[in-house]
DNA sequence: CCCTATACATACCAACTAGTATGTATGTTA
DNA sequence: TAACATACATACTAGTTGGTATGTATAGGG
């Protein structure tokens, strides 16, 4: 009925799975919901996607996969000072996160949660601690994602290495994945105790590790 | 039928129910294959446990809640410097990390995983990510553990402030979150991209982050 | 030895849920 | 405008799953 608009109806039933799954898990997500989220039927959904499982999959790969892109391989591209760029995305990322309206609904998650939602995390991380054990067809698609993350973010170390702004021991590869290592502990550690004051210290923390990558000044001669 | 040991399977149950969780998640973890896996049968469960939920609890606050005291309070609880406990517990976890058994098959679980499987995580933090915004009860009861492990290392940051081995202007609380928060994280990447090397690699740099916290040695007066 | 509560075993159910079969309306092409 | 494929809507199903009703055997107290 009413109107038939395939490029938007996908992009809804993209958008409530990715909501339903950043709430409650792939497994746990429940279809239902997400088509009555979404406003369309089952028949809609399964004209656009051969199951729930290629649903999820086009929730990592056009979902989550473009927003890690746009909030972090992009701010990692501006150039400058390397300590700058890191320093920079951390407090980009700080300034993202917030806590919920308190309505007093322990227990239950925001009805329309967005997301830096700091009860609900990081939905790469989220997915990628369900589901890598459980599906291969996941674990990879999430692998690529965190993979052009490190990439980035390697990139912007091994520059700083290069121009002397880094120490030169520092190893671009390894202290990229730390670093992404560190973010993601942070944000899974405030989530369980609902605490964004628990981010901010703990990526002010992030920010004081990324100082001590910077080649000491020079003593005097 | 045979012998009738209310203690023993209520263990086995537990024990059961924490690798089925282990794997696979709480809402996904399946009754029935708790109890194949533990020989017992579903009167036996609903006898000792009022429910699923309540089974999960239990596995929370009796197997997790122990495990983590065991690995992580007890070594912590050693005397001496500061920064060589800290390490200490760091080397520690490290050594009780190991690959999968090299058999081939890719995208599933090993049927018998033990704690240390790096493909499966950190029991306590899988459990975090996936239940704490759906139930309130599973998140008090991790909180829990979490702060009783938090507590034991702001303990011995705190001390070593107090007799000079660290820097004065570390934060014990502040500092406790994110070595944890690291530690988590290291494990969480590492699970994504199934490599043992990649948490190695990250404790490695944890433990030269410890370092950064060591009070500068004296300058010449 | 008896008797009762505990500790299990078995068969069954009700609810939920992903997926399908089928139908219909809309847009497009000839 | 006829014909056809795309895009949705609806009703239904098959399978799974947590939970229960009911039965039985064992252990321990009197």
């Amino acid at each position: 009925m009413t109107e038939k608009n395939p490029d938007k109806t996908r992009k809804k039933l993209l958008e409530s799975a990715f909501f339903e799954i950043y709430r409650v898990g792939f497994q746990a997500a429940n279809i239902d919901r997400i088509l009555k989220s979404a406003g369309v039927t089952k028949g809609a959904l399964y004209h656009h996607f051969s199951g729930k499982k290629e649903l999820g999959y086009a929730v990592v790969d056009e979902v989550i996969g473009h927003w890690i892109a746009d909030k972090w391989s992009a701010s990692l591209k501006a150039e400058g000072n390397a300590i700058e760029v890191l320093k920079g995305t951390v407090t980009a990322a700080a300034r993202m996160l917030r806590g919920h309206d308190e309505n007093g609904e322990v227990g239950h998650c925001a009805e329309m949660a967005e997301v830096g939602d700091v009860t609900l995390g990081c939905p790469l991380m989220n997915l990628a601690q369900e589901m890598s054990p459980v599906d291969e067809g996941f674990r990879l698609r999430i692998e690529r994602i965190f993979d052009s993350w490190h990439a980035a973010l390697a990139e912007v170390l091994e520059r700083g290495v290069q121009d002397g702004t880094l120490r030169s021991n520092v190893d671009p590869r390894k202290t990229a994945r730390f670093l992404i290592a560190m973010y993601e502990g942070a944000i899974g550690i405030a989530k369980n105790s609902k605490s964004v004051e628990a981010i901010y210290e703990s990526l002010e923390m992030m920010g004081e590790f990324i100082d001590t990558l910077a080649k000491p000044a020079e003593k005097a001669a």
